[in-house]
DNA sequence: CGCGGCCTTGATCGCACTCAATTCTAGTGG
DNA sequence: CCACTAGAATTGAGTGCGATCAAGGCCGCG
């Protein structure tokens, strides 16, 4: 709780003033919750949503928490984690900007997973309150609610499907794809422990030999010196992630 | 299509008639989509609920399938599958008495996923089109959706962590425990390949040998000589699954 | 009785885990 | 500015687990 406390870095007052009114001219809106809101469910928010940042490895909140709010991801990447019985721990999710985490803690009371910043993230804190009192008025909340329940089953699904079978060229493959593209092709991987679990109990090792091979085969072109940044060729992780 | 034509067995009229009532009555409605609907909320049900009984290995509906019908399981087991581009498929999720199955096609307009019968199986068939107008006016059926939701997503979480990772032993183990056991601890299994594609690309050869081992060791007890019914030593089961 | 499906069991092989050593970077403090 | 340290990635060697190939058995069915 103190290392929650200490890490959520609320924004100063006057930025909480200006951002009143930016949710309706969101950049990510499209893509986020609140995208299909007209400006009288607007009328309805009347206090400001309040953002936070968060450094890496900040824990957004642990399995058990009580659910108060769920959060849009406005930049930088968030992973769910879910913890085993003998302390193994399988990472289920990944979110980015237009993500809304949390959601599973809104239909039970508390959240069943623990989120933590992959990288510097900003976030918007959406209270479980105010939530429920959009829904209960807003068909358009309750059509965006939906939405993100069928894209997380859909994410769940996909990284049963996608990541948990195959070889482990493919199965990183795959992985990779998932991490966002800028318009040049590069990507910002996590570290190599985090992405085994990913994969599923796939030890780090492993995975360092497949990055390596694919720079040798000229899949992956090293962009910084600690391995988090790389150039992609896209078509060929395509067409590796396809066989296997 | 033809297919599902001559698969789907409609009950007969006089018993549909006596649906008409008995949905209100319903030995498993408590666990099922209408649990909490109130008198009021069945007064808008004009037309019966069909019924339908399927053969072993008959396709519910299938990937692409436009998704007019959602399905509660009233009685067997139903399979989820996801075919991979390279032909390869994985089972993502089985359903029992209770469960409701298609809700990521009530959100998209058509079916994610294959659902196959595993048994011989009882369904109700709720159209699409009676869920949305129920859904506009009921804030029970909205609840009962929610929780539906919430169901989903948990259960694909839990096969991302508890099935793809540990020990061969443990995952079998694990699953094990999801079939349901009567009073007895009878449980009845499906196929070896069926559960090698609910671990994930895990080998019809390789599920046998655990499933012989365990019957070796005392865990699992062979009740036919087809290997699909067994007396299972839950305690045991329980504590393979944790270690490994 | 023969046939096909499914389960079982055996033998072999290769991939990925494990243990271990090395390198590189970033951060710290003298 | 440089030595030192901690954390992460890389690379190597050896091993074991599970995939693959193959053969055989059991059951239900025509």
């Amino acid at each position: 709780m103190d290392i929650k406390a200490s890490v959520l870095q609320r924004v100063s007052e006057w930025e909480r003033a200006a951002l009143d009114d930016e949710c309706r001219h969101c950049a990510i809106r499209s893509s986020a919750l609140f995208a299909e809101l007209t400006d009288e469910d607007f009328e309805r928010i009347h206090r400001p949503i309040d953002r936070v940042r968060l450094a890496p490895g900040a824990v957004i909140f642990n399995d058990g928490d009580a659910a108060e709010a769920l959060f849009t991801v406005r930049r930088g990447a968030v992973k769910i984690e879910h913890v085993l019985p003998d302390g193994r721990s399988r990472i289920t999710a990944m979110h980015h900007a237009g993500d809304l985490i949390g959601l599973s803690g809104y239909a039970a009371r508390r959240h069943d997973a623990r989120a933590v910043a992959l990288t510097e993230v900003e976030l918007c804190r959406l209270p479980v309150s105010l939530l429920r009192e959009l829904e209960a008025c807003s068909p358009r909340l309750q059509a965006g609610l939906e939405a993100k329940w069928l894209a997380a089953l859909r994410e769940a699904n996909a990284w049963l499907t996608e990541l948990s079978v195959g070889s482990i060229g493919a199965r990183v493959a795959r992985l990779l794809l998932k991490f966002p593209a800028d318009p040049e092709d590069r990507i910002t991987v996590c570290s190599r422990q985090d992405m085994g679990a990913m994969l599923g109990g796939v030890a780090l090792e492993t995975v360092s030999r497949v990055m390596s091979r694919f720079q040798r085969e000229g899949v992956l072109e090293s962009l910084d010196r600690v391995g988090r940044v790389y150039r992609a060729d896209l078509a060929a992780l395509r067409r590796i992630a396809a066989d296997g």
